[in-house]
DNA sequence: TACACAATGTGATTTATATCACAAAATATT
DNA sequence: AATATTTTGTGATATAAATCACATTGTGTA
């Protein structure tokens, strides 16, 4: 056994209601493993039989799209990474690539399989848990098409800081090449719109480290463009 | 007892893995409800305790956007209408309108939950449902965001065409305006779009109705723009 | 049938942002 | 440390598509 899942610090709140068989089938049946920035840990197009969690650290979600690889989103851990991917289909539909180093679980899909079919709470937490990514689904799509850049520039900054590192300041995780897949616009754009923030006092910029100044108005930015 | 599901021919597939005991529960606990074109089903920001199964009928998924109300997708029957808006909040995240007159079925939630906790195949599938929901969203992401807009709308007709009417010829169930809106562009481009097509002798257009003459034209539009 | 209102077609103009081009910094590699 | 390679900054130019403006057609209704 590998590690018993009881005392795993990493948990989301789902793992919480299993009953003692599932901890022990999933403390029988996972492998953890250390990845480097960089590394992928989901490939598109290829097969796999795991769902895959995140334990530390982050990762983006990519895809291929007509022109060029789609960020869809940074997620930070713990979260599952693979589970549409793996529970749909066997083929991989999207890449998971490591933005920082980090620690991820392979689960064995047959044995998730089992988890939900015996733990009526776990997958009630887990549809829940899809239900709230499409939610989120919906708004970015409402938003990221109807807004100029500089409102989904303002947008992902506040992302960063809110929601990924929790503090107003800290360094960009990605360049600004995948900046602009994330944001969907150019490279140059993004240059142009961080030198423009930091101009304007909203940002402080210093290498790769991002410091919001003026978080109200980012969020104005955000709202109106 | 309003209907005994066992006998509904608008399932889909997974309220076939419900036990007898499920079935007679859903039966006794769900209102089927007429709508006309044009109607709210799920009115975004209102409170509901109801899942919502679109049992005939067409119907779009909309939600406000910072300027105006953006398309999600459209969705025929047989197809939940209301899972992530009703499952995660109890306030809802999105409009669904009739975009055809429709049969909708309202499932109490706490039912719903029941059906999900006391039939472990049913949650599975809703499962899969759910994931593949997700990929789509993805993929959409990835393409709508990269194309120009010939591009996109070459998907939405080919969408129509192949998913939604299984014919080459219909009629556009919603107005330009509205169309503008689900494939993010405005009124003016999408008639200035339609009238190219037509008169490269690609589709066809007879008022509201369309008829695609040349597929392999729109499919290529759609990959290459 | 007539009237009002909504939906559509189409030209002219404006605009946000992509693209191109290249210099400057930063980072990695030998 | 020196060189190669990637990343970033910034001007000039091009362009897809929005917006504006208005005519036309279609649709519902009094």
């Amino acid at each position: 056994m590998q590690n018993d899942c009881r005392n795993c610090p990493f948990h989301t709140k789902d793992i919480g209601t299993l009953s003692e068989n599932g901890f022990d089938q999933l403390s029988a049946n996972h492998l953890v493993l250390k990845f480097k920035k960089g590394d992928t840990i989901i490939k598109q197009g290829m097969y796999s039989t795991n769902v895959v969690f995140l334990r530390t650290g982050l990762a983006k979600i990519h895809l291929a799209g007509p022109y060029h690889e789609q960020i869809v989103r940074l997620v930070k851990a713990p979260t599952y990474l693979g589970l549409p991917t793996t529970v749909g289909d066997k083929i991989n539909q999207y890449s998971v690539t490591a933005v920082s180093d980090m620690e991820v679980c392979f689960i064995d899909l047959n044995i998730f399989r089992n988890l939900l079919r015996e733990n009526e709470q776990f997958s009630y937490e887990i549809i829940l848990d899809l239900c709230h990514n499409e939610l989120e689904s919906f708004h970015r799509c409402a938003q990221r098409t109807q807004k100029l850049i500089r409102g989904n520039m303002a947008d992902a900054l506040l992302e960063l800081a809110n929601n990924i590192f929790m503090s107003d300041k800290f360094l960009l995780p990605i360049s600004q090449a995948e900046l602009a897949n994330l944001v969907d616009t150019s490279r140059e754009s993004i240059s142009r719109i961080l030198t423009e923030f930091d101009k304007d006092g909203i940002i402080k910029i210093n290498g790769k480290e991002i410091e919001i100044l003026n978080k109200k108005s980012l969020t104005l930015i955000s709202l109106k463009g």
